[in-house]
DNA sequence: CGTATATAAGATATAAGACTCTTAAATCTG
DNA sequence: CAGATTTAAGAGTCTTATATCTTATATACG
């Protein structure tokens, strides 16, 4: 799998939020809320977007109509970001057979074709905001 | 990460045989003996090669002078055929954010974006055979 | 202030992946 | 045939990822 399980349930989660916020104009959504139409599980959810909290792309009140929210603008806010934040950067990083140390110094056999891919990889990935999943979704009739 | 470990260390050790294959002349090579070279678990190593023996990658003899080696000419094995062999298929066919039924039919917000980029990471793979990579390795100083 | 609501944090449980160990089966050599 | 060598197969262990449960802590509101 390209992305950790708990990494897919944050993007997808981001999203849900920030669709909240353009569509319906909330600032905070509760978790409860998120993990019913998502279909995940409440409290595995939670813990996740406390790591995105952390990261300082969402934020959260807690208390009755808490809930949780982006810190910033969707438009600024990247799939690197969330990604990073929860399965880290390896992937845009480590070598396609796990070996330590492959690099342009000491390349393995599939360093150059798998380094351009990831690089691209990663450049789809910066260039893909919140906010354009959002318009996507909006505009599309896209599943989430 | 991209491919399993066993799958890393499937293409790494298939690779070594056809290097020993085609520099040394060499049919049949210990499993103990690729172990020791690749640094990896003799036991485990063997589980894996199983498996490649089984999908007719590889074919195995016991005994003294026994051991592994290709089933078929290295310009014939491709590592989509090991990592298939191994991983199985769904790096290529699923969704990024692990959706179940996402497609051309019901796309993700992320679809457009991984399929080409995946369809491309498996063209090139399928691309690259044991063959190719093993020359590489001779003409280039490469690390495996 | 007291109660309800919501996230935070930590402990615990389950599942999957990675790895090890033991025994069996096959094959060669003398 | 006997013994050595090597893969095959299966059980068992360790580690990490995934998921759940429980207990704090903060906030709103009557």
């Amino acid at each position: 799998m390209l992305f950790s399980k708990g990494c897919t349930y944050a993007i997808r989660a981001a999203l849900l939020v920030a669709t909240k916020e353009i569509r319906d104009d909330r600032k905070f959504v509760p978790i409860r809320e998120l993990s019913e139409e998502l279909g995940l599980s409440f409290h595995f959810l939670t813990k996740i977007l406390q790591q995105l909290t952390e990261a300082g792309i969402m934020e959260s009140f807690r208390g009755p109509n808490g809930g949780i929210g982006l810190a910033r603008p969707a438009r600024s806010i990247t799939l690197v970001d969330v990604i990073a934040a929860i399965d880290g950067m390896s992937l845009f990083s480590s070598c396609a057979l796990g070996l330590p140390g492959c690099g342009e110094q000491t390349p393995c056999p599939l360093h150059d074709a798998w380094a351009k891919r990831r690089l691209d990889l990663q450049r789809m990935l910066e260039k893909t905001t919140l906010a354009s999943l959002a318009r996507e979704l909006a505009t599309h009739e896209l599943r989430n």
